[in-house]
DNA sequence: AAAATATTGTGATTATTATCACTATTATTA
DNA sequence: TAATAATAGTGATAATAATCACAATATTTT
């Protein structure tokens, strides 16, 4: 599949999907892009041009159908595709993404927790079990899984990150406020809140 | 003050964040845009171009000072102005922010957490108490607190934000999966978890 | 001391992204 | 039925961002 579809166009279906989702509970079948523009604040031909992209027509006067808008950018950004993973760190964070369950209706199911705190190990959260890190390249070998999510102290960060990479992990979900080495093949996507916090205090409080 | 440094560059700006953190730990007084870009995966010549806006001069052959740098990003994202505020919500996401007291360094200080479950109103989490959402307006006023952190079940989302508006409330970060509806002067940040792992899985596993 | 090398700083160029302006179409209203 | 209005679709244009290329400079090596 060629990646026809930018960044910033991703970014901007995650938002549309949520304001589907918002018409399809009040029950409303059509939304046109200047509705959808206006709550986003942005053009309403980048709306069309992006729904362009998914191959979804919409009717004059009346705009796109909410349901069929929906599914597009649900198959485009694979929600009907399962992909497991692990968390490693049942700190705060993992625990709180734990529970997220939301996350099995959006293609990610998270199989497990691991930790090297010897009171977590053993302990189960949401039906997930935390295992002690050690398990780790067993479980990803023997489950098939190569996506974590790493919400460990930043000092350990790059240390369980090379172990994970050791243990067949392709893909990493970090949440530690690193930036990490892994080899060419391994993918990081960085979830910084405090970076995520301060890109907003400036634009909003400080830079204005 | 003029906002010369655009949100992409901010964005940055965070990135070399922590990788300066990480040279200081380890003593190292110098640091190069080459070195910077490699470790970002981005040209070099991108780096020294960031830095030009900080006003931070570089020197030939050696590059930049690390704790100079490192200052120049501070000072530039507000680390040192304060900022108080409050988390709506004291489920898992929320006090897993509450907890997070690194943000108290970056300049965020969470005073109190608000929910309306009778069974958390009165607890504390990390010496911050949890005050029942009708609390709101009257500490929001006497704290002097415009920023809140919205961490509320998504069907809740729109009315919370609503009454934290009407409650004095300028600035949302919002973690609920939903494009909050706010009068102009409320500036909503978005925190999207689910959306955020969509992209990554759009980049790296779907869309290639 | 001279040559080689690594690095900054920056103008020019290219690529990407967003906006504008307009036509075509379809529903609604007079 | 004709006029009006709202909307999709899209090429052209403008704005923004990233990359390239290279001169200037400072350090290190020979």
């Amino acid at each position: 599949m060629d990646q026809k579809i930018s960044q910033k166009v991703v970014e901007r279906l995650t938002l549309y999907h949520s304001i589907l989702i918002e018409y399809l509970e009040e029950g409303i079948e059509a939304i046109s892009s200047p509705q959808i523009a206006a709550r986003l604040k942005i053009d309403d031909s980048q709306v069309r041009k992006d729904f362009k992209l998914l191959n979804n027509a919409g009717k004059c006067r009346v705009g796109y159908l909410v349901k069929d808008l929906k599914e597009s950018i649900e198959n485009t950004l694979g929600f009907s595709a399962p992909k497991d993973a692990f968390i490693i760190g049942a700190g705060n964070v993992g625990l709180a993404l734990a529970k997220y369950d939301n996350f099995t209706n959006y293609g990610l199911n998270v199989l497990a927790l691991f930790d090297n705190d010897p009171i977590k190990v053993g302990m189960e959260f949401d039906n997930k079990q935390i295992f002690h890190i050690s398990k780790l390249p067993n479980l990803a070998e023997r489950l098939n899984v190569d996506i974590v999510i790493l919400t460990v102290p930043r000092q350990q960060a790059q240390k369980v990150a090379d172990f994970a990479v050791e243990s067949g992990i392709k893909y990493i979900w970090n949440f530690s406020p690193v930036i990490l080495r892994v080899p060419s093949g391994v993918n990081v996507w960085n979830e910084n809140l405090i970076a995520s916090f301060l890109q907003f205090a400036y634009k909003n409080i400080i830079g204005s």
